[in-house]
DNA sequence: TCCACTAATAGTAATTATTCCTATTAATGG
DNA sequence: CCATTAATAGGAATAATTACTATTAGTGGA
């Protein structure tokens, strides 16, 4: 999870592609993949900055940091409250909307002895596709 | 998240040292952790031995891999449906009893197009340890 | 508008986590 | 017991991420 960083201001071009690139698709991107996205208008952007950006970003609340079994961390622009299905064929993400109950929430807080400042819900299958397209053996 | 493989059958020594190691604790040890507890009575096993036989036993079922946004896999003897608080702060993990009703999963079922064989339900906050010996900000 | 300050960047090296490779070992069935 | 071959040990290779550092460029004030 990203660590909470002390808060940095200083806008830069590069840091508003990064967010604009995340918020361009619906693909939930790794680093590499928004890195391939921000240089075809920014060719010279270091992969050093996408992670640092993307970080930064998620530590502000403008993004979402998501990560599935064996993958390594994706980007999400929505950060409202939603789960994921994630087919483990293809490692397409889906967004679905919220689905946990604020009752299932509350039951959880007072079960934990700590506070709970987020969740995730990840939800692993076949997708429709796939589920056509492949064995179940992936 | 493992890829299915053939299933293997051959029983070696490693292989059960290796689930015993995990049986053994409830940290929900990383590769890494689960190489330093075998290597106390096999001190020759390889680290490559470790993450093969991980991988064989989370396919047969016999361990859970989990993964917290930011860390590495894990593996959690207990492979009933349960769910896990994560401190974010200590990076200790919680087991909780299952909240999720199935009523939620139907639903999701419904909405998702694709087949869901199985779900992870994570809640990150601060441990009531760390709650009282960090700031809010890790 | 210019300047001084310093946060942020580009480029690259280093680190970490995991998988791959291969000669050797050992589990298994006959 | 062998013969077969899956599995191992040890190390090399790969992938993902972070660290390092000289340079660049936001920013706030004169």
């Amino acid at each position: 999870m990203a660590q909470d960083r002390p808060p940095s201001n200083r806008s830069t071009t590069q840091r508003a592609a990064v967010l604009r690139a995340v918020e361009s698709v619906h693909t939930h991107p790794n680093a590499e993949e928004v890195y391939r996205l921000v240089r075809k208008n920014m060719p010279n952007i270091s992969l050093a900055t996408v992670y640092r950006n993307l970080h930064l970003l998620a530590d502000e609340g403008k993004l979402r940091e998501v990560q599935f079994l064996g993958d390594v961390l994706r980007y999400d622009a929505m950060t409202d409250p939603h789960e994921h299905f994630y087919c483990r064929a293809c490692h397409r993400v889906w967004d679905l909307d919220s689905s946990l109950p604020e009752t299932v929430l509350r039951a959880t807080e007072r079960k934990t002895h700590g506070s709970i400042e987020r969740y995730a819900l990840d939800y692993y299958g076949l997708c429709s596709h796939c589920r056509k397209s492949t064995t179940s053996r992936d």
